[in-house]
This record gives structure tokens, sequence and C-alpha cells, in this order.
DNA sequence: ATGCCTGCGGTTCGCAGA
């Protein structure tokens, strides 16, 4: 079974790249973020004349998540708990039914999150993005007491090591590079989380995002942000990680590429 | 040094992104 994450940068924007991805690539569960749509106008027939359930949890203008899923949806959770106050939207949380390589029957989880960017430093953005990954790690130490397979894919805003950066030197100071930042990540890795691609792969050089800026992608000016970081019972599942480094180069591109763990589960 | 580019809202410029 294979489960994406990919910051699209607006559906309406990218619907056809979207359709050609989903085409190509055949993701049996698909995490998208920044869909920048209201539920009402999300493009929900054409996807779903691909197979896809879709559930979506958007508001106007910027934000918005959805999970496009082969699989029917036995549960969907909106929001992260934690602060009512909190209208952002950034989280979406979908159950199927799935099983193992022993035929055994086991709730998967899986979680489209938003992580907000949290710059400037020096404003009220920044504790707001600390105040969600906090939320963030209390939600997923409650649902580590299942012991089931859990997914949090997603565009996290935080670069994780110096080699998850072209040039870490332009990040130091920035919030998606801060201590506070990584060490928030680093605790969820201590809840007992594994980051997909660093499962499989200790290589320097591996990015998920490039700015439309400055030619970024013509110089390879990376970095690596959005992540699949998997329960135990999900990392004992896991076959393969791999980034879709070809579609930055499509037209009309997302800043950001899907990445794709593939795991040992199946639709029920 | 700051902006470089892109999407969106709602009108043609401001905000957000990373």
């Amino acid at each position: 079974m294979k489960i994406a994450t990919w910051n699209i940068n607006g559906i309406k924007a990218r619907i056809d790249n979207v359709l050609q991805w989903l085409g190509d690539t055949s993701p049996d569960i698909a995490c998208l973020q920044e869909i920048k749509s209201i539920d009402e106008n999300f493009p929900r027939m054409e996807i779903e004349a691909l197979g896809y359930h879709v559930e979506t949890h958007g508001q106007k203008g910027f934000n918005g998540v959805a999970i496009l899923s082969k699989l029917r949806f036995d549960e969907v959770n909106r929001r992260l708990p934690g602060d009512d106050d909190d209208e952002q939207a950034r989280f979406i949380e979908g159950v199927f039914s799935v099983r193992d390589e022993h035929d055994r029957p086991k709730a998967l989880r899986v979680v489209s999150l938003y992580l907000p960017n949290g710059n400037p430093v020096d404003t009220d953005k920044f504790p707001y993005k600390l105040g969600w990954m906090g939320r963030l790690e209390r939600w997923a130490e409650d649902r580590l007491a299942f012991e089931e397979p859990l997914v949090l894919a997603g565009d996290y805003n935080v670069i994780p090591q110096p080699e998850d950066a072209k040039n870490i030197d332009v990040w130091v100071g920035d919030a998606l590079y801060m201590p506070e930042s990584r060490q928030s990540l680093r605790r969820l890795e201590g809840l007992g989380f594994t980051d997909a691609l660093r499962a499989g792969d200790d290589a320097a050089g591996i990015y998920t995002f490039w700015d439309y800026q400055a030619g970024a992608w013509q110089k390879n000016n990376g970095i690596r942000i959005d992540h699949l970081m998997l329960s135990p019972e999900a990392a004992d599942h896991l076959r393969l990680t791999s980034v879709e480094k070809r579609v930055r180069a499509w037209e009309k591109p997302s800043d950001h590429v899907p990445v794709i763990a593939e795991l040992a589960l199946e639709a029920a």
C-alpha cells in the first residue's frame, strides 16, 4: 500500500498536476496540504472519477488539508485537539480497515497535517508553531497507546538536520530550523515515531521543497520538510520510501513534491 | 540588504508562503 504526502500549493492551480500524478502513481492514500480552498470548492468529482474517496478540511484562501483514498473511510476526524480557538485548517485524520501480511485485520490511521511555518520568529507566529507542535506531540502520544499502524504525513515545515538542506547556513535563525522546532520533531521520534525516509536512506541532499525564487530548482537549492512519521506498528511494515522529484519539473508545479511510503498492508 | 516567484482574494495590490 502506497501512502503519499504532497503540499500542492492550491488545488485550483494544481488540479491538472494532481490528476496526472494520481493517474501515474496510483497511491492508495494521498495526503494533501495547502489546498487553499473551502470544502465546497474542492474538485472532488474529478478525483472521485479516478476511484478515490475524498475528505477535506478546508478554509478560505490559505491552509487546508485533504485525504484522498482508494479505501473507504471508516472514520474521519478534523482539527488537532488542544486549542478550541485555533481556526486554522491544518489537520485531518482518516481511519481505514486493512490487513497485514498474515491476513490479520488492522485499523490504519493516516493524518494529513500542515504544520505552521512560524516565520517571522519574533512574531506570534513562532509561538503558534511551537504550540501546535506541542499539541501534536500530546495527540500522537495518546494515539500510540492504541498500538496501531499510524502515519503522520505532511508538510512539517521543519528541516530535521543540516544534511536536509543544500545551504543550511541560510536557515540558521529561521523558524524551519530553529532548535525548538527541531527538538519538538525529535521528541516525536523519542515517543517512538520513525522518519520513513531516514529509515531507508541516510544520504544528504534529498529534498522535497524548492523555492520558486532565485532559480532554486535549477540550482537544486532545496530542503527536506515533508515527512511521513510512522508509529512502531507502521514502521514494522515499511518497505520503501521515495521522493517524487520529477514532479517539480512539470509545467506549473507546486514548490513541494510528493513523498511516498510503501507499507506491507493491504485493503481489507 | 531585500527581493527574487506564486497563489489567492478580490480587484490590480496585499498577504502568505519557506
